[in-house]
DNA sequence: CATAAGGCTTCCAGTCACGGGAAGGTCAAG
DNA sequence: CTTGACCTTCCCGTGACTGGAAGCCTTATG
C-alpha cells in the first residue's frame, strides 16, 4: 500500500512516517514509479509506534521497544526497565507542574481581577529573593 | 554591570540573557567597549523573567506579564487572564501525563520482569485497535 | 613588552519530533 | 489532453535555549 493508505490505517500524518523512515525506524520498499510500498509488517510497527509516542516514549525509547518487541530471546525485564524510567520521568514531570500549579492557583485565589493595578501575581514575580 | 554579574546575580545563564536581549524582551546599553552594560533596572526585570519562566510561562506570556508589569494604569484583571489560561495549560497537562502513568503503571505491574519475553507492555503496544 | 587567563563579542549549528509549503513526477478518470 | 489527487524531495520554522568556534578586551604577571 502507499503512504496515504499506510497512513489512514495507522492514524499517523504521512509527514510523520516519512520521518521515521528517515530516522531509520521503518524501512518501507519502493515500487517502480519511486513510491514507498508498505506491507501488513510495516503498518502493524507504525500502530506500535503510535502507541508507544502516546504513551509519551521518546523516539529513541520507542527505538528499542521496537527492538525488543522484534526479538523473540528477549527478557521482560528489558522492556519493564524502559517502561519504569519513563513512568519515572512523567512522575518527576508532575511534580514540577504541581508545584508550579499550588504556586499560580494560590495567587490566583490571592488577586482580585478587576480594573485595579495591584496585583499579588506581578508583586511576587518582581519579588526579591530576600522574602 | 557586565553580562557575567548580572548572570550571577539573576541565576540565568549569560546565553540566555543574550537570547532575551535578541528577542526584544531587555535592552540594555553598550559601554565604549562593545560589552552589554545592565543597571538595577535591567536586573529586575531579567529577575522577573527568571521567575515567571520557573512558573512555566511561555516567552510571549512572560513578555505580556512584563508589559503589564510596567504599566501603571494596568488591569490586574489582564494578569489574572494571562495567569489563569496558563494554569489550565497546566492541568491540561498534568492530566495527559496522569493518563500516561495510569495506563503504564497498570502495564509494569503486569510484566514479570523477569528473562522470559513474555512481556504484557508490548503486548499492549502491538495490540490492533480492535481489542 | 610579551604572554596568559579569563571575560566579552558575534555567528553558526544543534536540540526534539515533526509541520508547512514549494517544485515537480505519477496515476486514474473523463 | 487535462484535471485533480497522490506521491516525491528539499528546505525552513517551531520553543527556548545550549554548545562551540573565532576573535577582541582587560587584567595580572614575568
Amino acid at each position: 500500500m502507499n503512504i496515504g493508505e499506510v497512513a489512514e490505517r495507522t492514524g499517523l500524518p504521512a509527514k510523520t512516517i516519512r520521518y521515521y523512515e528517515e530516522i531509520g525506524l521503518i524501512t518501507p520498499h519502493r515500487s517502480a514509479n519511486g513510491y514507498r510500498s508498505f506491507d501488513d509488517t510495516h503498518a502493524h510497527k507504525l500502530a506500535f509506534l503510535g502507541r508507544a509516542r502516546g504513551l509519551g516514549f521518546s523516539i529513541e525509547e520507542c527505538r528499542a521497544l521496537l527492538a525488543l518487541y522484534e526479538d523473540r530471546a528477549r527478557a521482560s525485564a528489558d522492556v519493564k526497565r524502559i517502561a519504569a524510567g519513563h513512568l519515572a520521568d512523567i512522575e518527576a514531570k508532575m511534580a514540577e507542574l504541581a508545584a508550579m500549579r499550588d504556586t499560580l492557583s494560590e495567587l490566583i485565589d490571592q488577586c482580585a481581577g478587576d480594573h485595579r493595578p495591584d496585583c499579588p501575581i506581578l508583586a511576587d514575580l518582581a519579588e526579591d529573593g530576600g522574602g
